[in-house]
DNA sequence: CAGTATCTATCTATCGATAGGTAGATAGAT
DNA sequence: ATCTATCTACCTATCGATAGATAGATACTG
């Protein structure tokens, strides 16, 4: 018997990826359980509450994600390599961006709480990409190069998604990271 | 006396640039402008009217826009500052991201035509930027890079966005341009 | 072991608010 | 008189959320 819970947060991760917060209701997630919108709420309250489950469980199983991925990545290329891996897998995998890329763009519109946690998602990703920048960089610049690749990240997918061609994110990435390559 | 769809035009696009489409309903917009919504529906028969509407105007004033700024460009860097000033007054001026960058993010869950009228935007920001860029390099190379680019700007003012940090963004467009830089 | 209390997961039924949308009246301007 | 812009009034559907019932499992008690 799978853990209805976990049906549950599956279900509304792929809806919001997909849709966009305000776009997915109880009812929706409700329906496609074939259980009833009050059941959802036994599980979780609020929306909101839902909401930063999501993302706590989002950025857990990223972070997990790319420290698995990144495990053997000797070079600063190479786990950069690896983190641009989890980004792409997020995309190609299920043809829906990023659950902090879709709730960051509809940031002011959300629950308070919730829009800080994915602030610190990103906040998160920079911290990782700036510790997996060539040491020899000065902290400064590792960190701003960071925002970068977040950013670079984050648009590419939003951009590839938009116009239906994964490609324009390989590309990106790939050049991203020519600079880096030996 | 201003022109009523006009300001209902300006107070629908500040509000699904700052919350999402699907965060903004008709009363919203008519109690702002003191009408009831039923007058909303006078000047566009259903929602999705009014999102093309709006992406239009978003769309042309944007490349007017670019176009104005660009006109006494000479260089090709200079005309991809240009460009990325425009990208930087809407963020900046109103503290909100770009409206086809939130449209992006939710394309999926928006009226089919809706979506289409927003990825013709991007396509657009990226033939502008191909026809911009050094005219030396191969066309597929510049294609390439225009994707990038508009990927930066867009992701850029996400995360800008979501981090409340605006520095973000105009380093992200400096270290972009560097390349061109004399 | 029998009985009872509690917990889990669901249901039915409902709430007030709001969604997008429509019909038809009305007042003022051309 | 017609057109423009607004209103009142309403509809159906859905929203997030709550209350209370229920059936079944689990755990405690004598």
């Amino acid at each position: 018997m799978t853990d209805t819970r976990e049906t549950l947060l599956d279900t509304a991760e792929a809806a919001i990826r997909l849709r966009g917060y305000h776009a997915v209701s109880f009812r929706d997630l409700a329906d496609e359980l074939g259980i009833k919108s009050s059941s959802v709420h036994y599980y979780f309250r609020q929306k909101e509450d839902l909401g930063l489950a999501l993302v706590a469980r989002y950025s857990q199983r990223f972070f997990a994600d790319v420290d698995a991925t990144a495990a053997n990545a000797e070079t600063a290329v190479a786990r950069l390599r690896a983190f641009a891996a989890v980004y792409r897998n997020a995309l190609v995998g299920s043809d829906r961006i990023c659950l902090c890329g879709m709730l960051g763009s509809e940031s002011s519109g959300l629950p308070d709480a919730l829009a800080a946690a994915v602030a610190e998602f990103f906040q998160a990703n920079i911290a990782w990409l700036s510790d997996a920048l060539p040491s020899m960089l000065p902290a400064a610049e590792r960190r701003k190069r960071a925002n970068h690749m977040v950013a670079a990240l984050q648009g590419a997918m939003m951009l590839a998604n938009s116009l239906g061609n994964h490609k324009l994110f390989d590309q990106a990435v790939q050049d991203m990271l020519a600079a880096y390559e030996a």
